[in-house]
DNA sequence: GTGAAAGCGCTAACAT
DNA sequence: ATGTTAGCGCTTTCAC
């Protein structure tokens, strides 16, 4: 029988009793306290380095009652928007020191909740959550918030007192790019969105019937298609859309995964999109720039969206004991206009739409 | 002043002391130990969640030594195939009670040599990493390996007597994927690829380079085109093609995002795909399926590759102290004929080639 | 089946 | 500028 040798580890007590100091020393030496000697430092650091001296955080975190980690709980990690998000915000927490722990609840309340207690039990220091679509109550949540855990929401967001949210204004994109598709000649138009528990869905709704209703178009309940907005969601759509009586001549769809499978389904079914049908999505992703013709679009900026929830938690968690005042933080996206919705010509100044 | 009421973390000793134990037993309770007795275990369950009692892991970690964390390095988070790893990875820890930190390299050995150092005074359990494209040396693994946590590489993998790598066929895929073209008639073909310090791009090319020389075609290094992959890298590459001399009848890039730029490109510039170049690209991304025409590609398994990253290094922390004594685990992938490199007919049951 | 005691490695009061 | 001491919450001998 073979007996692997492991190193052991180095502990600052080791290092102490190397250079004959005590282990405070050496702790505070390591953390850059400023009342020790420059020059000891230097030594203390040396050897550490020599020694191959590793801190340990559980250690350290079991003292300090603080973990530097973040946790995130997200729909679903694979989609270009949200992987976007995910980068900007492990960007960020990486140049604040901080760890992230990511789960995904795959659209489940009930995964929802489990993410959350292991999050609670991991002590993280703070919370980042975009909601599954069924989640209907959130009170996983109010553990966190009663231990002073910074809970931030973001895309899909909930109404809490005591929590940041971080959106863009679904409303107005919704309004900005259904008023568009009515500057086109567009009189009958059918939007297709996700679960209306989720605000990004309401929000967007409310935006394609304020849209219309300004310009004197009826709102009809028969136009709004709600499904899970996956890809076969939109082919599914796009056959709808086929059987209904009086055939529409513009839609609005939640996103972008969505919107080009139902313009495939639709071209193949000989519609001639934007002739027929102008055609807007929602996110900007990748594929509204390949598929024919390309995708008017809201451009979501996910990354900055990631970054922006990093940095407004950092600081809650390091700030003063206050809340942070202002509830609702909005960042600004834009309509991006491209020929899948262009039935007139326009100018390429006139293509992108500030929100 | 107002100083918010904080609820304070109930320990095992707060249990011990209200059921009148020891605090011993209640740890031995909670980790479902079997000389505890089941009346007592329940007594303490039921105290437990009355109480709202969470579990310390880094108490529990600092006295137990390990960390139920597994920590990921990822050159990018943001591609589609990188977040189905992730996704993947996810799934399969969250199942077997671990926790994930991921960190992404940016294509930087500087960067992944940082994250390294991370993970390793978070004291990760085992390790998942996929190569950046500058990294030259893999000593900043060494730690880990000496200290017996093991590593596993995925995808971008370099050779390490200790560690087992996951990945797919590479060289087979390519051959195949050049092959195919050339059954398609293709006599003059590029290839597009990253830095040849990636074992996937070296494999790329070796099988591109066989298939030629197999079917008695001449290779030329002026044939194949070097960049970073991405979408702009793409629009570049479709350029020099175009300034070739005598153009290429065919191209094979080793990835979608690349390939589908470039086709873009290449269509602007009155090419016809697959007529004058057929297109094959790799990995089977969404946008495969929107580009016109339809992308021939390489189907490659992202979200089991990530399952079976996790799977192996449970084994390995999990196991015996013995190393597995596979060294590389290689998935099945498989070439997706669709119509960017069909100039002849082929029957719907010839359009999957298992590799 | 249960308990007492020690210690994982670190940091923060409180000295000096 | 440095040291002493205590304790964060848990698990693990060892004892009964």
């Amino acid at each position: 029988m073979t007996i692997i040798r492991m190193e052991k580890d180095i502990t600052i007590y080791d290092i102490a009793r190397e250079l004959d100091l005590s282990p405070t020393t050496i702790s505070r030496a390591l953390n850059d306290h400023p009342a020790v000697n420059k020059n000891t430092k230097q030594r203390i650091a040396d050897a550490a380095a020599q020694m191959g001296y590793r801190s340990n955080l559980f250690a350290s975190n079991l003292r300090k009652q603080r973990t530097n980690t973040i946790g995130v709980i997200v729909p679903r990690l694979n989609s270009p928007f949200m992987s976007s998000v995910i980068s900007g915000m492990e960007k960020m927490a990486n140049e604040a020191g901080y760890n992230l722990i990511i789960s995904q609840s795959l659209e489940t309340l009930q995964k929802e909740m489990a993410n959350a207690k292991t999050m609670f039990d991991s002590r993280v220091d703070g919370l980042l959550v975009s909601l599954s679509y069924e989640t209907d109550q959130i009170e996983h949540f109010e553990n966190f918030i009663n231990r002073g855990i910074p809970v931030i929401f973001y895309d899909r967001v909930a109404e809490h007192r005591d929590c940041t949210s971080i959106v863009i204004d679904n409303l107005q994109a919704a309004y900005k790019a259904t008023s568009h598709l009515i500057e086109q000649g567009c009189r009958n138009i059918v939007h297709i969105t996700g679960n209306l528990k989720r605000n990004v869905y309401t929000d967007r709704l409310k935006g394609y019937k304020y849209a219309l209703v300004d310009h004197d178009l009826a709102y009809d309940d028969a136009n709004v298609l709600i499904n899970n907005l996956s890809e076969e969601a939109g082919e599914q759509a796009a056959k709808q859309i086929l059987d209904m009586k009086t055939l529409p001549d513009g839609i609005f769809v939640s996103n972008d995964t969505c919107a080009v499978s139902c313009i495939k389904t639709l071209k193949q079914a000989g519609i001639s999109v934007p002739k027929d049908m102008a055609v807007v999505g929602f996110n900007n992703d990748t594929i509204s720039r390949v598929i024919e013709p390309n995708l008017t679009t809201i451009n979501y900026p996910g990354q900055e969206m990631g970054e922006m929830a990093v940095r407004v938690l950092l600081l809650q968690m390091n700030g003063t004991e206050e809340r942070a005042p202002s509830n609702t933080i909005t960042l600004r996206s834009e309509l991006i206009i491209r020929d899948s919705s262009l039935k007139s010509k326009v100018s390429p100044k006139q293509r992108v739409v500030l929100i």
